[in-house]
DNA sequence: ATTAAGTGTATCGCATTGCGATACGACAAA
DNA sequence: TTTGTCGTATCGCAATGCGATACACTTAAT
């Protein structure tokens, strides 16, 4: 058999250097917003030389803007540019952007779109209505999707075979002291989920924080995504939630569903 | 002396497989959201083999999925990520967001975050609050910055010589038949920015949309960035826009600027 | 002032690494 | 089958990036 290994093809195949460069721009994120050559060195993990050289040409090539007075690299608007193709390349993006927008003038609460990326939920639109914290109103944020609305809603449309996988091995994180450990109750959660068509979570963010999700279908009854709806726990309770949100959130994930692949 | 020119500069620490790689990623955009290896060598103008190797590098680091069935690259979750760090690093967006997303309630219509990047301008965040067409409910969009009212506003604060030179050189496109054309009309607009406070554009990028933007300061004067109104000149005349969206899109930009730099 | 530490910048010879022409294989159309 | 297209894999060569090291500049302490 001439068929290669992952691990030899890796090394035919293989642009070191190129995977070397897109180590600094990683080495970014919300708490390493701006760093020096040093700082990204120890990041990266490499040595002095080889991060002067990739970041001047990161620099160079407008990746990267540098500081003049202080010498320190920031992300450029490139790093927006990327983004605004990734959108471009999304379908589902394109067909749910309306129909959100139309949700979150309804209801007059946050909607956010996301989809699962790994065994990590990640935010693909956000349209806040109330000041929320800082993470809350921005995209690409990723979340351990077991802790969210949205990933069980998603998961509860796998074969029982998958779901049990995720459910007993993807990560957990503490979020809150209300961050659900025992993954019997996620399960179980997941389980009503997909009984019910939707998932709600309660204080797994930050506390007296309710989101509701509804997946959007894909042909093969996976769920492609979903839509997710962020409400107070002091302006919500139960029966108004279900009452006012849950037909809309559904309604409007279900008009998603079947422009997803045509 | 012994300061090296540019060229110079570039050629003993440019890595120039890094380049080649990123340029791979910049080939996307949003008429090429899905690419095979010929497309995206033509498209980079690279030979077969090194796009070979890029891609797949690029594959293997989590940078672009490749469909199994068309063999073809399209942009991966990571392209959201990086605009999640950027948004850390522009300390603008974390002071602006929250105020925005009041403006945006109480208006109840579209507003946005621009900056200028190069000799165009480039949407940060948005928030829009009806049916628009796609491009303008998704960030990273760049705009030329003579045909914006962002762009306006924000070489408004300028000095004579900046503006003018702005003004003389800088790209314009068509983008309706009433897109400005005239950089002497374009002068004149952002004189009157300059004077009042704030631009206003009318049918510039699409017909019967207005946009009024708002520069929001640095602590030397010029503009950090800009925040943006845009509405239907069906719903809205000039005495309502005054009246009604500017008092309140002043203040905002106002509250924003003294906490850019401290 | 002088010294010293810390950090960014530039140099250079060597070997690694990526280059690119080319050949192979899979698939589709004629 | 033949032909064409497109993705995949090979391989020897030399261009390219490596990284140790030396230099320049700034800041802080003596």
């Amino acid at each position: 058999m001439k068929k290669l290994a992952d691990a030899e093809k890796r090394d035919s195949l293989f642009v070191g250097t190129l995977a070397k460069g897109l180590r600094v721009l990683r080495a970014f994120d919300e708490s390493n917003t701006e760093m020096s050559l040093g700082a990204l060195a120890e990041r990266t993990g490499m040595d002095k030389s080889a991060v002067q050289r990739l970041a001047n040409t990161l620099h160079v090539e407008g990746w990267l803007n540098k500081d003049p007075a202080t010498r320190r690299f920031r992300p450029s608007h490139a790093w927006l540019e990327l983004a605004y193709a990734y959108y471009w390349s999304d379908p589902l993006v394109g067909a749910a952007m309306p129909k959100l927008i139309e949700l979150s003038r309804s209801l007059g609460e946050t909607i956010n779109l996301a989809e699962i990326s790994g065994d990590h939920i990640l935010y693909v639109s956000r349209l806040p209505c109330h000041r929320t914290y800082f993470a809350a109103s921005i995209i690409g944020r990723r979340l351990p999707a077991l802790s969210t609305s949205v990933g069980r809603a998603m998961i509860s449309t796998w074969s029982e075979e998958e779901r049990e996988i995720a459910i007993t091995t993807w990560p957990l994180k503490v979020f809150t002291p209300r961050t659900t450990q025992d993954r019997d109750q996620i399960r179980a959660n997941i389980a009503d989920a997909a009984a019910q068509g939707f998932a709600i979570s309660r204080d797994q963010m930050i506390l007296n924080e309710i989101g509701i999700a509804a997946p959007i279908m894909g042909p093969d009854g996976r769920a492609l995504a979903a839509v997710q709806c962020s409400v107070s726990a002091y302006a919500w309770d139960d029966e108004r939630i279900r009452r006012k949100i849950l037909p809309m959130l559904l309604d409007t994930a279900n008009a998603i569903s079947p422009h997803a692949r045509g």
